[in-house]
DNA sequence: ACTGTTATTGCAACCGATCTCAGCAACCGA
DNA sequence: TCGGTTGCTGAGATCGGTTGCAATAACAGT
């Protein structure tokens, strides 16, 4: 492979150097029969640019970072997937950078995608993001945050509405005739993790029942010990919400353990919505966030606020996925 | 942010660009003194090479292409997690790129990587390998696939023995009384779903009993036809080897809709090891691969084959992982 | 025919490093 | 003291593009 550069391209179009590369990245700025002329030069060459070179010059790359704790969890997955799919739809690359919840690997990732002249990136959270921080690398980087953010200001955020969902999973669970609903967190630390927990709160608290946290713990052992707790109780509850897919599926698997079975000793529903829960045992019913958009509009709105400048924050609706988890109470 | 060039630092230092180069790069090619002196004059101001500038000088780069098929898989997410562990351990960075399958996307991304100067590349193949197209791309580029390929020539690989997983599997099978064994295969396309397959078919005869394909679809829904394939039969099988967790986890998601019950009706087990299969309903019962061992020697085999020219094909032991979806026949 | 646009293209500096080559000082043995 | 290493540093070309500016061509208007 004769090392391909602009410069043998030009030599073979009997252009200069210079005209190849507008007819490449600004080819209003050429005249059209010159460029096609050129393009097809390219061809057949079987020509790229260098997106390094690119890069160096131009101070803006096309490599966008994804940011996330644990590409292992099927949300990020999911994630992951939608957005490098509409990351390649506008000609980006994306960098998956896993950061196992270690906020050093965080930081080194954001000078990381400095160095590279980064647009933006996108961080998927596990903690509460500390604006300050994304701050000090906000010289032209920007950021779009796939979480709530404290205070609201100069960084862009997608999310769903958790107090719907939760609103969602109640009613759906009252009208199936339950009455005692309890909670399993068994996520922490992003503000998306609270504001389910405490719509959950205040919502049964509203409808005169008193709440019940099976388990507030962070980590995947929640589901494991919210079913030790759920056994322990005299008046168990009839129906467990999960704060999120995993868990839930963590929280069938230890109570079918101990067996209990779901939905007919209790009805367990999740939050995430992932293509897994349709392959649980049983299947999983949840509140599904709309994965798929929540990638698409978070490189909308980096591009939009490299753009103009705008900070928005979409807050995406929730939706009822019935699947076979849930069903009327025991009686 | 004042723009950090080499430069700059070569100015605050006294020194010439050349010496804070090599003061980073070569650092035995400067007199200790002086190297000291700029990398601390460096570390003051905040300076980081920029990685691109240096790819495109040197011809190599640090960014390394994961090409898998499907992220959302956990085997490929698992995969992915202790690659760019491995990865970054050695200072690469780790390109995800996710193929959907389509060929096409993987040779677009195999031009990119061309383009951006890595070092080598690593695929997780859904498809046989077809390894005279890796060939069209290997002018000083490298790949090392996670999967067996065909003729063993040029390409180094890692992959688990197949043969010894599914032996494990069906020893385990046996021990515990089973004696008609059914296969769900649910894969299809890589020469290690091929390789699953052909052993069960295989051991099987060997052993005497016959060989019982329940389905060889290769999309997931082959766990509701399996699972309706079961229930048709009149004296169906008490126990089923899937040909991966997935599979295993919609074979006995299938047939739990269609009141069947594992391990009580039926034995499942899968081939992974994926640390989902742990809270799955019930815990499953499965072949492990030894994925992260893959990840890291996947890397060293092409920093190996870098080095020196060498090929190696290296084969791992799968193990098995005894938990709740086996258990003796039913009476 | 003459001057004032406007459309195209060439020139050359520049992005931030690396690397070969050359220069220079200190050091070695005779 | 002198030629011959050896060690360290500076110069300057180069990697593959981009872009402001100048040059030329083409086209109007009068």
């Amino acid at each position: 492979m004769p090392d391909l550069s602009i410069d043998v391209v030009a030599k073979a179009a009997g252009v200069h150097r210079s005209t190849v590369s507008r007819a490449f990245s600004r080819p209003e700025a050429v005249k059209s029969e010159t460029r096609e002329h050129i393009l097809r030069v390219a061809e057949g060459l079987g020509y790229t640019m260098s997106p390094l070179a690119q890069a160096l010059r131009r101070k803006t790359s096309t490599f966008i970072p994804l940011i996330v704790p644990d590409i292992t969890n099927p949300f990020f997955a999911e994630l992951a997937k939608t957005m490098t799919q509409a990351a390649d739809e506008r000609g980006y690359q994306l960098l998956l950078c896993v950061t196992n919840g270690d906020p050093a690997k965080t930081d080194g990732y954001f000078t990381a995608m400095q160095a590279m002249y980064a647009p933006f990136g996108i961080v998927a959270p596990s903690t509460k993001v500390d604006t300050e921080a994304l701050k000090r690398f906000d010289f032209g980087h920007k950021v779009v945050v796939i979480d709530r953010v404290e205070g609201d200001d100069a960084v862009p955020t997608v999310t769903v509405d958790s107090r719907r969902g939760i609103m969602l999973a109640l009613d759906h669970l009252h009208g199936l005739g339950h009455t005692s609903i309890g909670y399993v967190s068994g996520i922490a630390g992003t503000h998306t993790a609270q504001d389910r927990m405490d719509a959950y709160l205040e919502l049964t608290a509203q409808s005169g029942s008193t709440p019940l946290v099976l388990d507030s713990g962070s980590d995947l052992d929640a589901g494991t010990r919210g079913a030790e707790h759920y056994l322990e109780m005299d008046s168990p509850p009839t129906a467990i919400i999960a704060a999120n897919d995993m868990v839930a599926f963590a929280v069938i698997s230890a109570l079918g353990q101990r067996g209990v079975r779901v939905p007919e000793d209790v009805s367990v529903i999740g939050f995430d919505g992932l293509a897994l829960g349709a392959r649980f045992n049983p299947a999983l019913t949840t509140i599904q966030q709309p994965i798929a958009d929540m990638g698409h509009i978070a490189i909308e709105l980096a591009e939009k606020q490299n753009a103009d400048g705008s900070v928005d924050h979409i807050v995406l609706e929730p939706q009822l996925l019935v699947r076979g988890s849930t069903s009327g109470p025991r009686k």
